[in-house]
DNA sequence: GGGAATATTCCC
DNA sequence: GGGAATATTCCC
């Protein structure tokens, strides 16, 4: 028996299950959701989204933390666009 | 100018000063304290230990964590008597 | 106990 | 953005 790495499994890293299931819960659309064609995501809030959202999944509250997670697995680009409505 | 890593630096792992602060902390000398003779420290309740200590200074709450992050730092030996006295 | 995967922080 | 240090988890 060899180990097998969760990048082997077809199973996503925690951090990317956590961050669908983060942005799919619709009790928190007016803080994050997915954007219309449901290409993406769009966080409205960022503060309430580090405060209160990052820690229910996360061990920190930090923003950048998260998006430096976020361009390790995905290489997502938080344009401007994704920020304006703030 | 380059770079200068904590290990470079002569400031403790942050790890290090936390387990320092956590253990010399007098008001919770009755979950853990030095020994006697000052050598060591004892984890006389494990359970509050990783309860209530532990989040205060790092965040998670498994004492499995933190012995590990122990072996890393000082390959210490948490041996029968030091937990013995639970 | 400790190697390795994964997460978080720090800093360029 | 991402490399590297440090922390946390997972698993042998």
């Amino acid at each position: 028996m060899t180990a097998v790495t969760a990048a082997q499994r077809s199973v996503p890293a925690p951090f990317l299950s956590k961050t669908y299931q983060l942005v799919d819960d619709h009790s928190t659309d007016d803080v994050v959701s997915w954007n219309e064609e449901g290409t993406a995501f769009v966080v409205w809030k960022t503060a309430e989204f580090a405060k209160d959202l990052l820690p229910q999944y996360f061990k920190h509250n930090n923003f950048s933390s998260f998006i430096r997670q976020l361009n390790t697995y995905v290489s997502f680009t938080l344009t401007k666009t994704h920020l304006l409505s703030i």
